[in-house]
DNA sequence: ATCTATTGATAACA
DNA sequence: TTGTTATCAATAGAT
C-alpha cells in the first residue's frame, strides 16, 4: 500500500528502513489503540528498532506488568522461571567451558598429567614448545630493539660530546649563539630519540 | 477501510465485536511480522479479547521473555524481582574468569604476545619451561615403566622357554599333566603380568 | 515533515 | 468460521 508494492524482506537502505520502521510502528500502535477500543480488548506491544530503540504501547487501564502477569497465568508459561532456567543454563554452559579451559591450563602448566596417557602428552608438549618458541622470539625482538636503541643513543652521545667539545674550544660566544647551534643540531640528529619502539610498552620493562 | 468507515468506539454487537477482534488481531500480527522482517526489528505483542482469550506474537529469533528482559533494561522498570540479578552477576563473574583464562591460555600458546611487555614475558616463559619439564618427566616415567615391563616380560619369557624346553625333553606325559604344570607355574611367575601400570591408560598408547 | 498514487486491510455481507 | 468485495486506511516513494 504505497507507490508500488514492496517485497516483505529486509529493507537494505538504512535510511529507508528507519523511515519505514517509524511509519509502520505508528501504524501498528494506531491499530492497537483501535482494537482495544473497538473490541474492548487489552493489548500490549514492545518493539525494538534495529538500532535498539525501544517503543512500547499498552492499552489504557492497564500496564505491561499487569498484562504480563495475565500472560503468565493464561499461558501457564512462567516468564520468571523461563528466565531463571535460561540463566542457569547459561551458567552451566560457561562453567563447563571454564572447566575445560582450567584443565587445559593445568596440563600446560604440567599439572594433573597423571590423568593423561602418553599419546595425549604429545600435543601438549608441542603446544608448550610452540609457546616457548613464541615467547623467546618476542623476547629476542625486544632485545634487538633495546640494542638498536642503545646503539643509536651511543652514536648520538658521541656527536653531542663532539659538539660540546668544539663548543668549549670556541668558548667566549654568548648564550644566544650557543643556543642556536644546539637547535640547529637537534634538527639533524634526533633520529635516535624519535625512533618509536615497535612495542609501546617497552619503557615499562 | 471496509464498506463505509466506522467510528472508533466500542462495537456494541457482541458477535460483530468478536469477528472484528479476530480479523484485526490477525491484521496486527501480520503487520508485526512485516515490520520485523522489513526493518529487522524485534516486536512482541500480547492481546486479550474482551472474553479473556489470549493471543501472543513474538518476532522470530526471540521470545517474549527475552524481549521483556530487554524491556526491563531499557525502561528501568523491573518486571520481576532482583533474584535474577544474582544469577546475572554470577554469569558476569564467570565470564570474567573465563576471559582471563582465555588470555592466559593464549599467552601460553604464544599468541597475543604483543600486548605484553618484556617483564610480563618472564613468568610466562617460566611457566612454559616448568610445563615442558613436567610433561617430559611424565613421559620419562612412562618410558621407564615400559622398559621395566619389557624387562619383566623378557625374564618371564626366558623362564617359560626354559620350562617349555624341559617339558619337551620330558615329553611323553599326557595332556592332563602338562596342563597342570603350566597352571602351577602360572601361580609362581606372573608377577610381570600382574604389575599394574601406575597409569591405567598406558595400554591405550 | 508532507503529499498522493497505490496497495493493503477490513466492514459488511454471504 | 471462512470467503468475497466495495471501501477506506496505510504507506512507499517522492518532495
Amino acid at each position: 500500500m504505497g507507490r508500488g508494492r514492496i517485497e516483505i524482506k529486509r529493507i537494505e537502505n538504512s535510511t529507508n528502513r528507519q523511515v519505514t520502521f517509524s511509519k509502520r510502528r505508528n501504524g501498528i500502535v494506531k491499530k492497537a489503540k483501535e482494537i482495544s477500543v473497538l473490541c474492548e480488548s487489552e493489548i500490549g506491544i514492545v518493539i525494538f528498532s534495529s538500532l535498539g530503540k525501544m517503543s512500547e504501547y499498552c492499552s489504557p487501564n492497564s500496564s505491561l506488568s499487569t498484562l504480563l502477569e495475565k500472560y503468565q497465568q493464561h499461558s501457564g508459561k512462567k516468564l520468571w522461571d523461563a528466565k531463571h532456567e535460561k540463566l542457569s543454563a547459561e551458567i552451566d554452559r560457561i562453567k563447563r567451558e571454564n572447566e575445560s579451559m582450567q584443565i587445559e591450563l593445568r596440563h600446560l602448566k604440567g599439572e594433573d598429567l597423571n590423568s593423561l596417557n602418553p599419546r595425549e602428552l604429545i600435543p601438549i608438549e608441542e603446544a608448550l614448545q610452540n609457546g616457548v618458541a613464541s615467547v623467546r622470539a618476542k623476547q629476542m625482538e625486544y632485545l634487538k630493539m633495546l640494542k638498536l636503541n642503545g646503539k643509536l643513543l651511543e652514536e648520538e652521545n658521541k656527536k653531542l660530546a663532539y659538539l660540546l667539545h668544539h663548543q668549549q674550544l670556541a668558548m667566549g660566544g654568548h648564550q644566544n649563539g650557543r643556543h642556536q647551534r644546539e637547535t640547529e643540531y637537534a634538527s639533524e640528529v634526533p633520529m635516535a630519540l624519535r625512533v618509536q619502539p615497535i612495542q609501546p610498552n617497552l619503557q615499562e620493562a
